[in-house]
DNA sequence: TCTGGGGTCCTAGGACCC
DNA sequence: TCTGGGGTCCTAGGACCC
């Protein structure tokens, strides 16, 4: 265990982009900025982003589609169908502007990193975050929050206080329990719907109170997350910024069906294809698997039909990212799982155990056929970087599925091509 | 008619060993 | 005839995150 002999506070700030998705689909369609706009999920299933207009109309994060579409349509909400490949593109633009200011940065999620402010001076600091907001703002058109604090517990906690903040920009220094006093025990980072319950039931409704329960307690009736929380909230670090970008362990791929399907042979059409589609984001990441999970299930919410979900899980004899081998293992997989006369819902895979690639290269008991297939699967993945996903693909996936998913909503803007990018007409 | 997708970490309990 | 106990490793499932 380290020690650090500083007399220096430790200082994180939490950068969190306002309504991302939304933020994203402003940025090309300057009309809606001061409209409600509201980003759908996959499938056009659930809200996933909303604009501050779209939740003062009453419009709740996470919420099916169909359930709202009333409301949409009477308060002119603007719907938009997600576009991943657009809110990564403007990601990756913020990340940049943030390493800007320091290399000390943890890449959280696809809108929010954290970022080591020890080395400025205390009265300095919340002035410092408004800097890096500014530039965020002025460089890629995209609104943040700047939570600053102690621990990044605490951090979390100054997020939510500047999201609603005239500045967006707060630094946690004093006053902490008063702030503290005032947030809702759900709201803190690590305590969800089942630890909430738990503390709600024994009075504990705000983290004040959790601040404030004793050590013994916690670890007795949660775990040790429960207690690094409580720690952090206490401005004591137990959760250690992580700034070494690491490789994924696992990568899945699966999707909900846009219409419910039947038979094996759909199913194979999907699992074929998440499988491609997997086998080529490891292969990008130069990673290799020796374990692959397949699932399938029916629809957790048809209440009128028999439920079903099933998954199987196969080791491989030797680690590979071979498309052609991991689709062959899939399908077999699915074959034991399958049962005829369900609806389903939703299919998917797991590749899990992974490597990195360079420490099985020279395995001998590879095959000298695998050098053939690498240099097929090359190719496949050069093709596709350049011509679009599944541009090249196996006959087993199909063509024309009808069971793709909807998407029905798309701005179809594309950061890669000049087409998608607003005219300006003098 | 229509309810997302991709991750990580922790823990309890089983298998196995000596 | 007697039938322990402690340690390690692995895995499935759950909880959490965005």
């Amino acid at each position: 265990m380290s020690y650090t002999n500083s007399s220096k506070k430790n200082k994180v700030a939490l950068i969190d982009c306002n309504s991302f998705y939304v933020s994203c689909e402003r940025l090309f369609n300057p009309k809606i900025s001061n409209k409600p706009v509201v980003v759908l999920s996959n499938n056009d299933g659930c809200v996933i982003s909303r604009s501050i207009e779209a939740k003062k109309i009453g419009i709740k994060m996470g919420e099916p589609y169909f359930k709202v579409k009333e409301l949409v349509k009477k308060n002119n909400v603007h719907i938009f169908s997600s576009n991943y490949a657009l809110y990564g593109d403007i990601s990756r633009r913020v990340m940049k502007t943030l390493k800007s200011f320091s290399d000390k940065i943890e890449i959280y999620s696809i809108d929010e990193a954290f970022v080591d402010l020890s080395h400025i001076e205390e009265k300095k600091v919340e002035n410092y975050g408004k800097q890096i907001r500014n530039r965020i703002l002025k460089w890629t058109g995209i609104p943040t929050s700047v939570g600053i604090a102690n621990t990044k517990t605490l951090s979390k906690v100054a997020n939510h206080i500047a999201k609603k903040n005239k500045t967006g920009v707060i630094y946690l220094n004093e006053n902490i329990d008063s702030y503290l006093k005032n947030f809702h025990i759900s709201d803190i980072w690590g305590v969800g719907k089942q630890l909430s319950k738990l503390y709600i039931k024994n009075g504990i409704d705000t983290a004040y109170k959790l601040k404030n329960i004793s050590n013994t307690w916690v670890k007795k009736s949660t775990n040790v997350l429960g207690a690094k929380t409580v720690m952090e909230l206490r401005g004591i670090t137990c959760i250690n910024l992580e700034t070494q970008e690491t490789k994924r362990k696992s990568c899945c791929v699966s999707r909900s069906f846009g219409k419910k399907i039947q038979s094996l042979e759909k199913l194979q059409e999907s699992i074929t294809t998440h499988c491609l589609n997997a086998a080529e984001k490891i292969r990008n990441d130069k990673q290799i698997t020796r374990s692959i999970t397949i699932y399938i299930r029916t629809s957790p919410f048809d209440k009128n039909r028999k439920y079903y979900s099933n998954s199987i899980t196969i080791d491989l004899p030797v680690a590979t990212s071979n498309s052609l081998e991991l689709v062959k293992m899939a399908i077999k997989g699915l074959k034991k799982i399958y049962k005829y006369g369900y609806f389903y819902q939703k299919a998917g895979i797991i590749l899990s155990k992974l490597t990195e690639a360079s420490e099985n290269e020279f395995n001998l008991l590879t095959p000298i056929m695998e050098n053939k297939s690498q240099t097929l699967m090359k190719a496949i993945d050069f093709t596709n970087a350049k011509y679009g996903r599944n541009s090249i693909s196996i006959a087993q996936a199909g063509v024309n599925n009808s069971w793709r998913m909807r998407k029905e909503h798309s701005s179809k803007i594309d950061t890669a091509s000049f087409d998608s990018l607003p005219k300006i007409s003098i």
